[in-house]
Formats: structure tokens, C-alpha cells, sequence
RNA sequence: GGCGGCGUGGCCGAGUGGUUCAGGCAAGGGCCUGCAAAGCCCUCUACCCCAGUUCGAUUCUGGGCGCCGCCUCCA
């Protein structure tokens, strides 16, 4: 069974029922006013690989993730561009789902759309109203922080020094500065929702409350984020389901951010990495292994090399694929190795220890070769089944198949024909040709072979 | 100022109170190969500094230095 840390509490502990019992799962998503970047890419690996794990061992998870499609900078954007918001929003949109589809990130079950709940979050600010917890100012309604029991849990600080160390500008409107805005009041020209207090949109911590409990339910298990959402945002939605003693998320979960080089990556430094630029020019693979080879609670630095090395790493996992395919109708019967699965299981349910994990099933890699290497087919087909089969709980599909050009096809059948004479000087000139055409080869005892 | 994390071999990155070792990439040597490639074998370079606890610390404690993050509607 997975356990898993909880920034709530600061202990690693079991996740919940497994089984039968449906796994919750909200990850806050994007706020679509630009295109994705590596950040957001590794963001939506690290739950990627978290659900996936979870459905690997039997769990019924339900994965909800919101889109973002209001908010002050796709405002901002919408008017630089004189456009609707609307268009804004989904075309960005689109590049996020495009991208992800890419990396091979499967797609949340329910998306949901902010503006598609402000209804919703409009009865849900009533209510705290209501109740007191929040009240209406000059240009929004606020939710006191005082208000709410254990207000800092998540930040781990005392709402006292959360109070001394606040950096938010005053605000005339507020009653404390760490108060945060519910509801906020549209000044002209702004696009609008009718509500009790005049037509406005929603704060951006309220929509993941309404959502998550909507398509969840109460006490729904995780919650997932970055590490920069821990504080304010987090804090914030739980504040707000504190507020209406609604049970929320049993499970608090956080991953840490992208260095580029050695600082985070952000606009501000100037070296944020668009994901599909990345994409583009690398094994879309090599990503997914770059966050799986770094734990997940922890910054990883990521850079050129990084991922190039791990395209070079993919290759060596994509030829042991192949080997297999070629081995298993003389290992019909292997099953994958009881030992390397239940090593990998153990790694992953400790906290998703994917670099060990990894790690244990490169070992798997080096293991089945040497079998093969050794003419132990069974043996290596068993071990190499165990360690695809890891790879792939993870979403790292190995391919023992590559696309070739007839071109490419015909150079190696006369490559494998002047070989049978003998004829080398013919053979290394039809590879240097194939090898022109972007591939590379391997001669095996079935003949060229002719590869990405 | 408050809170938190990290400093490991050429690079990235796990982990542990001691005995054989993370793993990946790179480098050197070898096996295999017509030559390569792929694969395998071998080799190399470690645990920021200073104290303390201990039979023994990279691992625990304290201090120092350095780096990074959050406290801003940044994933």
C-alpha cells in the first residue's frame, strides 16, 4: 500500500483505503494565459505518475484537475489583444492539453472549467458570509483568516507570523492584510458574474473549494500541487472548507519546483523553458525520466545535457525492448520476475521513491542482458518483462518497433546481400547511406537493422 | 525578519551508524563484431567544514559556511 508524505501533518503515511474504495485525487491545474513550461510539465509528470501508480495496484482513482479560465492576467492579456477573454483562455487551453498529450500525461477524468462553477462559488461565498467568516468591502468580499481554526497549518507558521512576515501591499479594503479576497467586484470594462454583491468574479482559492468537494465529495483523499501552491493557495482553500466544516482533503500532497541551471525557473529570471520547445527537440520520453530519477518532494535542475542524457539512457531500455521481442517465442511461458516487481513496489509505495525504483529496474535492465548475453532466455525474458512492466506503470512505454522508409528497407536488404558476399566496402557505404537518412544501425543475426 | 529544504565521486542523482554494490550519463581498458553499433565485463573519481556522541559517522547531535525555495493569483 502507497504511503505518501503530508504536508499537513509532516509524516509519510498510508494514503487510505485501497481497493474497492474510490481513490479522490484534485491537482490544481493551470491558469491558461500563456503556453506551458517545464514546470507545468513536470508538475503534471509527478501526478501522472502518482494516479497511474495508484491504478497499476489496484486502486479505483477518480482525477479531477482544473483549467483556470479567468483571472487578472488573462484579463490583462485578453485587453492587450483586443479579444474576448474566451478566446484567451481556450487557446491557451489547447496548448496545455496539446503539450500534455505529448509528454503522454493521461487525461485527468474530470477538467473542469472555473467559470463553468462560479455559480456555484457564488453560494459558497454566501455562506461564509453568512456565517461571518468572510465580509464585503469596497471592491470584494473577504475571507478573515483569524476566523478560521488553525489558519497556518499548511504554511506551518502561526497566523501570527504569517501576520508579521505578510509582504502584500495594504489594502485599505482588507481588515488584516492576510485576509484574501472571495469575490472580487469588477471595475469597468472587466468581465463580470452577477452575485449578491454586484457583478464581479471569483477569488482564485475559491473555485478549487466548490470543485473539488463538488466532484469529489467531502473528504476527498489528496490534494496535490506545487510546492509554491502550499502557501497562500492551499492554505486558502482549506481555510475556506475549515470555514464551512466541511471535511476537505485527508491528504495534502506537494512537489518541488524546476531549477533551470541553478535558480527556479520563472519569467522574472528570464529562463523559463517552453515544454513544447522542449519537446520538440527531445525524446518526449526523456522528461518523464528526468522527474522520475529525481524524488518528487524535492527541486530538480534541469538543462540540456540532462535531457539528452536521458534520451541516450531511453535507447538502451528501447534495445533491450527489442531483444525481448525477438527472444520471447523461444520464452512463451517466462513471467516477469516475481523479485524485481516486488522490489519496485516496495521503493514506489514508500513515498513514490521513483528514483529508486528506477534505479532498481535499470539493474532489472542489466540483468536480462546479461541473461540473454548468457543464452538464459527464460531467464532474461522474465527479468526484462519485469523491468518494461515497471517502466510502463510509471508511463514509460520502451518500443522494440521503429518506423522505416521503404528507402531505408531496400539500402538495408542490399546492405544484407553484400554482406552475404562478403563485400564490405559495398556494406559500409549502403550503412553510411542509411545512416544519412537519419538513422542508425545494428546488424543482428537476422540481418540490418535499422533504427531511430 | 519568519518558515522549510539541500550540500555525495567528471556530471546528474539515491541511500545507509560498520561489512559487495545505488542507478543513469561520461571517460579508460577488454569481450563480442568483417568493421561498427548494441550488449556485457573491468577500472576510475565520494560523501561541504569544525566539534561532539560512538568501538566505529557520509549517515546522529551542535555550530559554521554555502546554495535553493516559500512568506507576491509563480507548477
Amino acid at each position: 500500500m502507497l504511503r505518501l508524505h503530508d504536508t499537513a501533518t509532516g509524516e509519510v503515511r498510508p494514503l487510505g483505503p485501497n481497493g474497492a474504495a474510490e481513490i479522490g485525487i484534485y491537482v490544481c491545474g493551470p491558469t491558461v494565459y500563456g503556453r506551458p513550461h517545464i514546470g507545468h510539465g513536470r508538475a503534471t509528470l509527478v501526478y501522472d505518475v502518482l494516479r497511474r501508480y495508484l491504478e497499476w495496484s489496484g486502486g479505483n482513482v477518480r482525477h479531477v484537475s482544473n483549467v483556470t479560465d479567468i483571472d487578472d492576467k488573462i484579463i490583462r492579456l485578453a485587453a492587450d489583444e483586443h479579444r474576448p477573454w474566451q478566446d484567451v483562455a481556450r487557446r491557451y487551453e489547447d496548448s496545455w492539453w496539446s503539450a500534455m498529450d505529448r509528454m503522454g500525461v493521461a487525461r485527468p477524468h474530470v477538467a473542469p472549467r472555473a467559470t463553468d462553477y462560479i455559480g456555484r462559488m457564488v453560494d459558497l461565498v454566501a455562506e461564509l458570509v453568512a456565517s461571518g467568516a468572510a465580509y464585503e468591502s469596497g471592491d470584494g468580499v473577504y475571507l478573515s483568516a483569524s476566523a478560521v481554526p488553525g489558519y497556518g497549518l499548511l504554511a506551518h507558521q502561526s497566523i501570527e507570523s504569517l501576520r508579521a512576515g505578510a509582504r502584500v501591499e495594504l489594502n485599505e479594503e482588507k481588515r488584516a492584510p492576510i485576509d484574501f479576497a472571495l469575490w472580487k467586484k469588477a471595475k469597468p470594462g472587466e468581465p463580470k458574474w452577477p452575485s449578491p454583491w454586484g457583478g464581479g468574479r471569483p477569488g482564485w482559492h475559491t473555485e478549487c473549494v466548490v470543485m473539488s468537494l463538488e466532484l469529489l465529495g467531502d473528504g476527498f483523499a489528496l490534494h496535490g500541487g506545487g510546492e509554491d501552491l502550499r502557501f497562500p493557495h492551499h492554505e486558502n482553500e482549506r481555510a475556506q472548507a475549515v470555514a464551512l466544516g466541511r471535511p476537505f482533503a485527508r491528504h495534502w500532497v506537494h512537489h518541488g519546483m524546476v531549477l533551470f541551471g541553478e535558480e527556479k525557473m520563472s519569467k522574472s529570471v528570464g529562463n523559463v523553458v517552453d515544454l513544447a520547445e522542449m519537446l520538440d527537440s527531445h525524446d518526449p520520453r526523456a522528461y518523464r525520466l528526468v522527474v522520475l530519477q529525481a524524488h518528487y518532494r524535492e527541486q530538480v535542475k534541469v538543462d540540456e545535457s540532462r535531457l539528452a542524457e536521458a534520451a541516450r539512457t531511453l535507447q538502451g531500455l528501447d534495445a533491450l525492448a527489442r531483444r525481448l521481442a525477438e527472444a520471447e517465442p523461444q520464452a512463451a511461458t517466462a513471467e516477469p520476475s516475481c523479485e524485481v516487481t516486488h522490489d519496485f513496489r516496495a521503493f514506489m509505495d514508500d513515498d513514490l521513491g521513483s528514483p529508486r525504483a528506477v534505479a532498481r529496474l535499470f539493474d532489472a535492465v542489466k540483468q536480462a542482458n546479461t541473461a540473454l548475453d548468457g543464452r538464459q532466455v527464460k531467464e532474461g525474458v522474465s527479468l526484462g518483462r519485469a523491468a518494461l512492466a515497471g517502466f510502463e506503470a510509471l508511463g514509460l512505454v520502451a518500443t522494440g518497433t521503429v518506423e522505416v522508409s521503404e528507402q531505408a528497407k531496400d539500402l538495408a536488404r542490399r546492405r544484407d546481400a553484400a554482406r552475404a558476399e562478403r563485400d564490405f566496402a559495398l556494406a559500409d557505404t549502403l550503412r553510411d547511406e542509411i545512416v544519412a537518412l537519419g538513422y542508425r544501425v545494428e546488424d543482428t543475426a537476422a540481418g540490418t537493422r535499422v533504427l531511430r
